[in-house]
DNA sequence: TGTGTAATGCACTAACTGGTTACTTCTTTG
DNA sequence: CAAAGAAGTAACCAGTTAGTGCATTACACA
């Protein structure tokens, strides 16, 4: 976008008083959280100029429209995680702990970045509008379920688990095992009579999780 | 509310021009479409107000505000999934065929009621506020765990299932395979690149999703 | 047939909301 | 250092939106 100084390696990044890359930062980390409290629908763009420090005209200066602001939000979060799974390592580790650690990451992910299941949540009530067509997530998701696939492959090779696990069907349930426990707390909460949220019933949500997913692929 | 008439039981409802209920009922059912279809904070009540050929002042008359319509969409809701699933009589079933009966039945319930995931989805983005307090929702709640639990007894005094297994985080399971699928089609069917939504995706899914709860249960 | 009440319809508003216009101020570079 | 473009601001606009005041009409019952 901006023609940075090409010459000198950053040299001392001067404090700016005006800086688009640093506005554009404030206005995306404002937009993810406004969006993920309130949806895309219930979201103000005002209150996401005040909470960036940045004036309204500046997200239609860099984002067009609110909208256009939303599908960048969510690209941005979905590259987020992907690369974080990425980063695992999953196949250097033996197949079962392969899968464990899948587990136990995406959950900590859930936990520690409650905006992600908000995002997504809101993309699906808009039938995926904003999403469709992205070659960023598709890359990125291939990559994901070749992975998982080759851990099952592992897994059965070495005679550890069952033959014919769809690899879909398994990340699917992953991520469903821990995204409705979360996405739903409030009403589960509810509906159950405990506190979902308790230190104790995450840890063992977790195990049970782990516990499943094991269940699933062993013969 | 209103009251209607004791004397004779039902004499030919003749049709009125006027009919309290049949208002109320129409814009239930037309309130329960467009919060689902685009939120709470997505749907408007002009809209709602048009489907119901009603009035917005109807809305009012009866509801009083958008959220106390809201409240009363998603009441309705719960309380026609919980009172669906006593109706299932899963005591009467053995262990084993009970469990399958109910994963069969919530799956079957989720893709028949689109409009139940997303409201229950939608309460939650407002972090369960109009249903905090609900005695409605928790008399009802406390049954189905209750049904659940026996089954689960009922398996381990049979042998047929492993002990120690918390009917709740089972609940949250079999809810969560199936909600988490349907929930998240839209996205799920760009990052996986397949329609979840196909005939045999659904079929193959169900499956998938028996088995699951299965294995958990199993020895 | 008359009357009180519940049901209904219309027109209105006050507050909001996404988006824009017109302008000022800083920063970079020839 | 001057000029041009980039970054930033405030006031504003047109369309919406939840919610109301008030007049009207049908119904139940005497």
């Amino acid at each position: 976008m901006t023609t940075k100084p090409v010459a000198a390696p950053d040299p001392a990044p001067k404090p700016r008083q005006r800086d688009a890359e640093a506005t554009k930062a404030r206005i995306l980390a404002a937009a993810k959280k406004e969006f993920a409290r309130n949806g895309l629908g219930g979201a103000r763009v005002d209150v996401i100029a005040d909470k960036a420090k940045a004036n309204k005209r500046m997200i239609y200066h860099y984002f067009s429209s609110k909208e256009a602001l939303f599908k960048t939000v969510l690209e941005a979060a979905w590259v987020d995680i992907r690369t974080a799974e990425q980063k695992l390592n999953l196949d250097r580790l033996e197949p079962k702990a392969a899968l464990e650690r899948l587990v136990r990451f995406t959950w900590d992910y859930y936990l520690k970045n409650p905006e992600f299941i908000t995002l997504v949540n809101s993309e699906n009530l808009h039938r995926a509008k904003h999403l469709k067509g992205s070659e960023v997530i598709r890359d990125y998701s291939r990559r994901f379920v070749t992975m998982v696939g080759s851990i099952l492959d592992r897994g059965v090779a070495s005679g550890t688990f069952r033959p014919g696990i769809d690899p879909v069907q398994l990340n699917i349930t992953i991520a469903a095992i821990g995204y409705y426990y979360l996405t739903n707390r409030f009403t589960g909460s509810i509906v159950f009579e405990r506190d979902l949220m308790a230190k104790h019933a995450l840890e063992e949500r977790l195990r049970f999780n782990i516990d499943t997913v094991l269940r699933i692929v062993s013969l």
